[in-house]
RNA sequence: GCCAGGGUAGCUCAAUGGUGGAGCACAGCAUUCAUAACGCUGCGGUUGUGGGUCCGAUCCCCACCCCUGGUACCA
């Protein structure tokens, strides 16, 4: 494999993403930055945005008084701004209200119903607007939704378009069997292995509101939200627009999303693709949610962080930082901010910090020069065993505490060393010491760029020679 | 209810059928190149409960309790 295609989910603009979302973004962010050390900058995609069409936006944009395009674009631009705070280095940042992605929606429900595998169908049941869907007899809770219980549910009949969803029920399964590594973690798998077994048509059009992308050769509905926001995955390596970008990129290598949209891509977009003759994508990498102080993250709950709340205070790279080391990044963890603190003052001011003061201080004072070094390149120190080994299980955890190891171990070799002592003895060993502890700050620098881009960057340039001086410290405890 | 994963030190998490490990936090020692930082030492656990198999169980088996996730809205 010599490219590598990754997409985060598209975020939903009824309300700013939060400190939760940007944990996803990070994971792909890091991954999208490793792989492109490995490659090459020129073989890596990176896509990620927003999910803008659907009625609960139409709403929101109603309540606000001004139009669905301009309400969605406005969101879209916090949550941009909200990434971009962190650093995520996407490639595209993609609004399903694009020009080109209209298109390409509507080129799968061509392909898709081409196949065969779109017909009319009358849909009659109790319908949510809260969900956006038709409620079973067991969501109900007295009359109401169990998960919106201050709307009335209405009793609906429309007419809609279905998708043969069942038709793909084998494949679908046998595709999950045969391909291991097609959803991850593999208890994923097994959940998605569960409700394949009962896979019924879906309704994939709306009548009983505008805000979507429009039908071909249907003026009466529009597209339900799911069909068109996974086509978004396409546009955004130029399905129909740049075909050579296509071909180079697609299948996708790696799409990364919260567990709650797990179904639609493990099984609803292998379908549509199949069913439209595309290559389906090779990983559903599947991130858990994180909770704050032991609570669920949610606006009612009042509890919401944004990543620009805890970068103004702490800066980027230690939320980069924190978030992937004290998570697991397929399961559900728990953060809080007196969390992030200490893991700032223990491991990225007392250990990483501290350690580039104090050989930055050894080199200054002992007017060291680092020699241009026929050094091992980037993408060599990256496949070291224990750190690619964690990368190609998804353990980003793990990967960084190989790094702080290399950390401890620097620390007690100075220790060992004394290169203070033999800088007042003159001793012609001090040079090798030093050396050698440079070497070491630059391998560990160049581990750390993909999840501290901003601090690594610093490093290199710190380190790079002939002369290091000392400088602030990267991370003043707090 | 059903299905899946889990319960190990105050916290985060490793490990193994043969006298329980790491990091953080805490305490002491030592030290000054460094951000009152680094290093060393120590404190800290009947490995959820009860039973079983075994010479021996934290690990395997059974039952139970608790937590998390899934069970056609949702990062």
């Amino acid at each position: 494999m010599n490219k590598f295609y990754i997409t985060t989910a598209i975020d939903y603009v009824n309300d700013t993403i939060h400190i939760g979302h940007a944990f996803q973004k990070i994971a792909a962010d890091v991954l999208a930055r490793y792989n492109r050390i490995l490659l090459g900058k020129d073989n890596v995609f990176f896509l990620t945005g927003t999910d803008e069409y659907g009625q609960k936006a139409e709403k929101a944009a109603k309540a606000s008084g001004i139009s669905p395009l301009e309400f969605v674009r406005k969101i879209a631009a916090t949550d941009k701004e909200q990434q971009d705070s962190v650093n995520i280095s996407y490639d595209r940042f993609i609004e399903t209200t694009d020009e080109d992605h209209a298109k390409v929606a509507q080129e799968i429900w061509k392909r898709v119903d081409e196949n065969g595998d779109i017909y009319l169908g009358e849909y009659s049941g109790l319908y949510c607007e809260g969900c956006e869907a038709y409620c079973d007899d067991s969501d109900l809770k007295n009359g109401k939704c169990s998960f919106h219980p201050n709307l009335e549910i209405k009793k609906i009949t429309e007419e809609n378009y279905f998708f043969k969803w069942s038709k793909y029920k084998d494949f679908l399964i046998k595709h999950i069997k045969n391909n291991p590594d097609f959803i991850f973690p593999q208890h994923r798998a097994n959940e998605m292995l569960e409700f394949a077994k009962n896979i019924k048509d879906i309704p994939i059009s709306r009548s009983n509101f505008t805000w979507g992308v429009p039908i071909p050769n249907e003026t009466k509905q529009v597209m339900y939200v799911w069909f068109d926001a996974l086509t978004n995955y396409l546009t955004g390596v130029g399905f129909l627009e740049n075909k050579k970008l296509f071909e180079k990129f697609w299948p996708a290598d790696v799409h990364i999303l919260g567990k709650d949209n797990l179904r639609w891509h493990a099984l609803l977009w292998p379908a549509m693709l199949k069913s439209a003759n595309i290559k389906l994508p090779k990983t559903i990498l599947v991130n858990g949610f994180l909770n704050l102080n032991g609570r669920k993250i949610s606006k009612s709950l009042g509890n919401i962080i944004r990543p620009t709340d805890w970068v103004k205070k702490y800066g980027a790279d230690a939320v980069r930082y924190y978030l992937l080391r004290y998570t697991n990044l397929t399961n559900d963890s728990d953060i809080s901010e007196e969390k992030l603190k200490q893991a700032y003052n223990a491991d990225l001011a007392n250990g990483l910090g501290n350690l580039i003061s104090r050989v930055a201080k050894l080199c200054e004072t002992s007017n060291y020069r680092q020699m241009e070094g026929a050094g091992k390149t980037s993408s060599h120190l990256i496949s070291v065993e224990e750190y690619s080994e964690s990368f190609s299980q998804y353990r980003l955890n793990d990967a960084l505490s190989f790094v702080w190891t290399k950390i401890t171990e620097l620390d007690r070799y100075i220790n060992n060393e004394k290169p203070w002592e033999l800088a007042k003895q003159n001793s012609p060993k001090l040079k090798t010491i030093l050396s050698h502890a440079v070497d070491q700050i630059q391998e560990i620098a160049v581990l750390l760029e993909p999840f501290l881009p901003e601090t690594a960057e610093k490093i290199e340039e710190q380190f790079k020679g002939p002369k290091i001086t000392s400088q602030n410290p990267l991370f003043p405890r707090i």
